[in-house]
Order: C-alpha cells, then sequence, then structure tokens
DNA sequence: GCGCAGGTGG
DNA sequence: CCACCTGCGC
C-alpha cells in the first residue's frame, strides 16, 4: 500500500481554521487527517472543504467546545463515535473510532483538559482515561493494529514541556495524569514520535497567551500519536508541523505526523 | 495649488480598517480624508498608522459607536469637533470642522442614524439637522468656502436607494429626513457628487446582511459630498470607490471622492 | 453580516 | 491571545 501520512491536529475551530488547512493541505500530502476542537456543530461542520480537498470526512462536535474529526483519502470500513459504555458524558464529540481496511483501527482523541486539579473535570479526565482502558481491553489486545492520536491534554515527561517543576501541579502534568497517559503505554503502546524524536523542545502546543512562545519555544507536548507494536514497527517518521503556527490566524497547536509503511 | 481630492468614509471601526486603507490609501493620492465610525476611544485610535501614510490626523471617538477623524496632507489651520450650541449630545463624535488655509472650511459628519420611526433617536436626527443649519447661519453665509461632507444618513431622492416604495417609512428615507437634507441644499449647498454622478445605482453602502449587495447593486446613497457654490464650483469630479466594498473584510460603505481644483 | 461590548475557556 | 457565547447597533 505504501508509505501513508496520518496527522493529528487540535485546530481550536475547525470552521476558523480552513486558512490555515488550505494552505497546508495543497503542499503536504496527508492520507488520514484527525482533528480535535473542532467547535462547531455538525449542521455546521465544513466538510465541503474537505471533499474538495479530496477526503471523506466523519465528524462530531458541539456549538463552541470539543468536537473531533478524522478526514481521510481511502474510506474507512465503518466509524464510531464516543466510549460507548453508557456512561455520561459519552464521548462523541472526544472520540472517534474508525477501522480501515479490515484490521487498522484508528481512534482520535481530544481528552478533557482538566481546568484545575480540584475541579469534577480532572475527575472527569482520568475517568476518560480509565474508560478509555477499558473500551482498549473490550474490543482489542496489544496484538491489534491500533493507532491512537489526538490532544491528550498530557505532557508525559518533563521534556515535554519547558519548565516542568513549575508545572507539577497543571491537570496536564500532575503525576496522576501522566500515569494515565502511562497506563496506555503499559496496556500496549508506543509512542511513535518519541520514537523518531527523541530530542528536547519537540513541543505541538504554544500557549496563546505566552509572548513570543514559538520564537521562544516554551510549548507543551500535549499531541500525540500511539500505535501498538505490529503499527508501531512500521513507523517510519514522526514530526511536528511547527510551521503552521506561525503562519497568520495559527491554531494554538501545531499538526503531528507520523508515515507508516501500511 | 492644483487639484485637491477628497474623501469621506464611513470604516465601521478604523482599527478593523486598516488593511483597507493601507491597500486603498497605497494606490490613491487623497488629500483629506474624512472618516466616520471609526468606533474607538482617542487613547486607541490608530494615529501612527495615518502619519506613516503621511497625513496629520484629528479624531474624537467613543467606545464602540460613532466617532470622526481629518486625516489631512496639509495641516488645517485649526479643528474642531461638535456642534459647540451647549445642547447634549454635544456632537463631538459625530461632527469635526477643519479650518484649511484661511477661508476654506471643511466639516465631516455622522449625523444619528435614527434606528426607527417613533425612537427618540430619529428626533435627534431631525434635531441634529437643524443644529447644523444654526451652526452654518451662526459662522457662514451662503458665499463662503465650505465643504460638508459624511455619512449623513439620508438618501436624498428615489435614485438614491434600490426600492423607494419599500421605504418610505425608513428613518433614512423618510420625507421629513429628506425635507432635513434638502434645507441643506436650500441653505446654500450643491450635491457636488451628483453635480458629476446624476446617474441611477450611484450608492455608497451596501447593507452586510443584503446577499451579494454589491453584485446586485442593492445600496444606499447616504454617503455625501456637498460644497457651497464658490467651492463646487471648483470641483472638477466625482466618484464611489466602490471596488473597496469588494474587497477582504470591507466596511459597509465605500468612499466618496470628490476632486477639487483648490 | 459584521463591527462592538462583556464574559468564559484554555 | 484568540477561540467561543449573548446581546446590541446599523
Amino acid at each position: 500500500m505504501g508509505m501513508k501520512k496520518i496527522a493529528t491536529f487540535n485546530v481550536n475551530s475547525v470552521r476558523s481554521r480552513l486558512h490555515i488547512l488550505e494552505r497546508w493541505l495543497n503542499d503536504t500530502n496527508i492520507d488520514i487527517l484527525c482533528l480535535q476542537e473542532t467547535k462547531t456543530e455538525d449542521a455546521t461542520f465544513p466538510s465541503e472543504f474537505f471533499h474538495q480537498k479530496g477526503f471523506q470526512v466523519f465528524y462530531c462536535g458541539e456549538k463552541a467546545y470539543n468536537g473531533v474529526a478524522v478526514a481521510s483519502k481511502e474510506k474507512p470500513a465503518w466509524v464510531s463515535f464516543g466510549l460507548g459504555d453508557g456512561l455520561l458524558p459519552d464521548g462523541r464529540t472526544r472520540m472517534v473510532h474508525c477501522l480501515f481496511g479490515d484490521d487498522l483501527h484508528l481512534i482520535n482523541l481530544y481528552v478533557p483538559q482538566g481546568k484545575a486539579l480540584d475541579h469534577p473535570d480532572y475527575e472527569m479526565k482520568l475517568k476518560f482515561f480509565d474508560r478509555l482502558l477499558k473500551y482498549l481491553d473490550k474490543n482489542f489486545t496489544p496484538e491489534s493494529k491500533i493507532i491512537v492520536v489526538g490532544d491528550l491534554n498530557v505532557a508525559p515527561t518533563d521534556m515535554d514541556v519547558t519548565n516542568p517543576d513549575n508545572k507539577r501541579n497543571h491537570v496536564c502534568f500532575h503525576e496522576d495524569v501522566k500515569k494515565a497517559f502511562n497506563s496506555l503505554l503499559e496496556w500496549g503502546f508506543v509512542d511513535v514520535f518519541r520514537k523518531h524524536r527523541p530530542g528536547e523542545g519537540e513541543f505541538s502546543f504554544w500557549d496563546y497567551r505566552v509572548k513570543n512562545a514559538l520564537e521562544r519555544n516554551i510549548g507543551w507536548r500535549i499531541d500525540h500519536l500511539l500505535a501498538t507494536k505490529p503499527v508501531a514497527e512500521r513507523s517510519k517518521d514522526a514530526y511536528v508541523a511547527r510551521e503552521l503556527r506561525a503562519w497568520e490566524k495559527p491554531s494554538d497547536h501545531a499538526p503531528v505526523v507520523g508515515k507508516f509503511e501500511l
């Protein structure tokens, strides 16, 4: 089948980022594009844009908050939204799962940020990881071919933030949420991005509020590309398309791209 | 002194229109630019932009509403804001009067829109014309050299709107407000724009809410260029710079430009 | 429809 | 800083 490029991009409103997607997709051949924070209801999702760029697109969003989408050149066998465990919130606007071919699973996530360690949303965030692990247990084994991507709202190691010691009580850097992230690795996922980019300063998010955050490279690596071994073995490269963060009216995130021989 | 170009432009927020002004002023040599609806307090007026474009600039605005400015290549002898009659509102953010040389007066107006025929603002609008006429009586005779420009929020004749019969009860087209406009002509002003452009479809405002208003030319002529006879005799041309209405993120108005041999 | 305001969110 | 919201003005 050849080399496939799979990207994850928190767009911070898909409708406000069409100029960025237009420019990027015109000079970068992406096979599967996973979006988070589309921030729009399905009726107002700009599906026509993706069709014109040669993608099929599947989305589930809500007004102003959350929302995930998968745009794919190849038609998936099926697509489903949410954690499907009967609990609420059901995660429809935070998780989309597609099957490609007959055994390649792609799960695109927008994990709750959590707000504050003592906020109910942080509890929900930790629960989200629990529920995801149960989803994996129920549907797969570590030998399954699974790619998990998305904004996981966790910087898993000290290398993944700029000032780790200032951030020990941050909802994206607290021990508990790092433990939740690591439980994914323990379940059977490889951090595919780190396999190819083990160095310092590899961020995917630079806060709008930090002055010259990109030039000073004050950022976070919270957008991830994980895969079970059978897929991770086929990964050939991974990188952050950080140039997009410097374009006009950017998202605060940049895409993370993985190349897989599939 | 040679040919002078004087323009009136309701910018619908000066700070949101700098890209339009940048592009326009780079390829059009304007001597005096009169702005309305600058929508910004003086502390946040982008005076540096006008300085860089070679203008002196004088402005009086308020947060979110109203606001007038005059940008001039030549330094005026003096500038004053408001109707100066001791009544309230004083009109500081709706009228600016400059003297050029020792006898050329320029009055730039943003007349209240009026909201509805039965709204107190409509009464205020008619009063505004009364107060303006008193201002003229007090300071000038019809032999004075005066240019009056601005968004007068009146379409004076059936030719100046698209569907006159639908608009008889509109605050910019009602008989009473047209009477107020005509009282300016009777006082001693010539409609300089109509002197040069007597034809149909000469509009200066196209409502954002009307689908494809510009292409369909569904608009209003409410931005005006008037002058007393001694100045009107020296007018050589007038036109609407309607191309600006088609640029990215335009104002809902286009500039009206007059050329005068002064 | 597109400015503004103030507010929430990350 | 830059998305979103509601509400207002034209």
